[in-house]
DNA sequence: CCATCCGATTGGATCGATCAAGCCTTCCGA
DNA sequence: TCGGAAGGCTTGATCGATCCAATCGGATGG
């Protein structure tokens, strides 16, 4: 096979320079479009495909986004990073942008690796997932100026209006929310709410969203709400003792709104098909056994993420440069996924 | 910031030339030990790393993999390639590669996205999963002389034995043996298996291991052993619908060896924790409800991989220029992990 | 009719690294 | 003493694309 076909190449068989169709691909808008029709038939006849390592030595850009793999020991809940991976993939695709991963055991040793992948002009700007109060990742993109977007809020109390810290999020304030008034409309008045130990940005956020349901249906007292939430790390035994001990307090639960799906599905292991549940995440697991779960939109997380990042010109990833407060974060809208439970009715049968 | 230091720096630094800065960097055998420590010094002194586009338009190679991230509509099992991504990346982290993504619809279009990475120098070679009869993938990165891996053997009848197609794969057959005989040793007599339709490569391999256990144990004739066997898409409702098919036969059944969590899932839901079970893939769901499962050694794999892309050498990925059969396919045993499957029987009582 | 201007196009230089030769020592045996 | 070889290091050329300054052609204005 012949090498590959380089702009001097596409040049001659158009009868242009190098140089012109090199601003046919760049700048079109300086081409007359005759020439330019010439120079795309020969690009088209040779098959010609720009050389990504070439063009990033000359722009010292690589149009190639970094994100990291978590070791993902936490469960069912694993697969949404999966899915976000997929639909960044796509989306970054469509902007003409790639996607690298790399691993990392800990916080410090991420940041190394930022170091090393931007060092070799390996990628041009991080995605971070599972952000956390007083990240150190973070603080360390912003002080060397590596444009990055997190999938998450900075939960800090300044943080969130930094003007430097993209980020897209779920709004699961507004996803509990609509979970909890759906079990209402469904004949339930006393949801309980089955979450994470407090403080956990995500976490606080969706128990609000189930509060503030239940207080604008009016029915109960705070104190009386107070009684009807539990705590537990994410996790499926966790959450069965949880629920156990709620139920030991003697006070009456109609449905149980989750922070998870392996909370939820704890719940629903340990109290069978007698309550209605609505887990978070809508894991594979969920449609498995016909639980309703809160569905992230990942595809617009991604596609938000991508625009932070490139910015309103759309010509490269440039970080934080734009300065409206919509070009600096996003939040979008989840929604319930309800089904009809039966998978587990089956088992108890 | 100043801009990052280059060989030029470095050999400045050191009192060399750019080139014997290279030379420690990729060939230190040439330099002289008293040489190469200056220059190793000027490095760390000046926090030296190579440019990786520059390195790449040189060399021509990208020291970098794609791989394809699937649309994984195949529900509870998706997290297995979330697993073996990132096991893969960090063994290719260990070799000085990196992991690329791409998506792709359909084959064809899988095709055209080869080419463009491959055309743009992103990539120089290609993990595969998922692979099939007749898969025109491989007969294409063949054909055009792209170094690549599949994770899964090719199932076509000369295909397992070219020498071109280098393959990485879990012996299924090994991995269901074993389940077979932990049921069999734990009292069971009558274990049935629950697979999916023939064709199917993997899926065939796994009856088969099921199949041979069974008949050393030698109590029950081949006429028994077909009438425990049954067969379904890889699905929760799949299965609760043919396992329900099985026992309507009025066959007995003390156990039940499956091709997936996903069956395994299915039949728990419908039988409840009367019988034994074993699944395939150990998913997170698995793990949560305590069902026994087979776990695939995902970093053995990716290791595998990665060995057998890189030749003996070690210098770089070449494809399937070696020779012995070793180098060529790596079939690697899987482990049963025994759980005691508590969670499902609590659901039913 | 010539000077000017502007948009379209061109050739030279450059990004940072490696390849391929070539140069200078040093060391050996004839 | 000298030819020759080998080791250790240096210099010129190169990979493919883009940046920059210069050039070209045609239209315009004085």
């Amino acid at each position: 096979m012949s090498p590959l076909p380089t702009v001097l190449d596409v040049g001659r068989v158009a009868g242009v320079s190098r140089q012109t169709v090199s601003n046919v691909l760049n700048s079109p808008e300086l081409v007359r479009p005759a020439t330019r029709e010439k120079v795309e038939a020969a690009i088209a006849e040779l098959g010609y495909r720009p050389h990504a390592s070439a063009r990033r030595l000359r722009t010292q850009k690589s149009s190639t986004l970094g994100i990291r793999l978590d070791p993902m020991t936490n469960g069912i809940s694993g697969s949404l990073l999966d899915r976000f991976l997929h639909a960044l993939t796509e989306q970054a695709d469509r902007r003409g942008l790639r996607v690298m991963l790399f691993t990392a055991t800990d916080p410090d040793d991420e940041i190394r690796q930022f170091a090393r992948l931007r060092d070799g002009a390996d990628v041009d700007g991080f995605v971070l997932t599972a952000t956390f109060h007083e990240d150190p990742r973070t603080e360390w993109l912003i002080e060397h100026d590596v444009p990055f977007v997190t999938f998450g809020r900075p939960w800090g109390i300044d943080d969130m209006n930094d003007p430097r810290h993209l980020w897209v999020d779920v709004d699961g304030h507004s996803g509990l929310r609509d979970a909890t008034r759906h079990l209402l409309a469904s004949g339930a008045e006393n949801v309980a709410y089955l979450g994470w130990p407090s403080p956990s940005g995500t976490g606080d956020d969706r128990r609000r969203g189930w509060r503030e349901a239940m207080e604008a249906r009016g029915v109960l007292s705070a104190a009386q709400l107070d009684a009807l939430q539990a705590e537990t790390i994410d996790d499926v035994q966790g959450a069965r003792d949880a629920i156990r001990s709620l139920i030991a307090t003697g006070v009456r639960i109609d449905a149980v709104a989750c922070a998870s799906d392996s909370l939820a599905l704890g719940v629903l292991l340990e109290v069978g098909p007698t309550i209605a549940v609505v887990g978070y995440d809508n894991t594979p697991v969920a449609g498995a056994i016909g639980l309703s779960s809160i569905e992230q939109p990942l595809d617009e997380v991604a596609a938000g993420a991508l625009d932070l990042l490139l910015g309103d010109g759309g010509r490269g990833i440039v970080g934080w440069t734009s300065s409206s407060a919509d070009t600096r974060h996003r939040l979008v809208t989840p929604h319930l996924v309800p089904r009809e439970r039966t998978a587990i009715a089956g088992a108890a049968g």
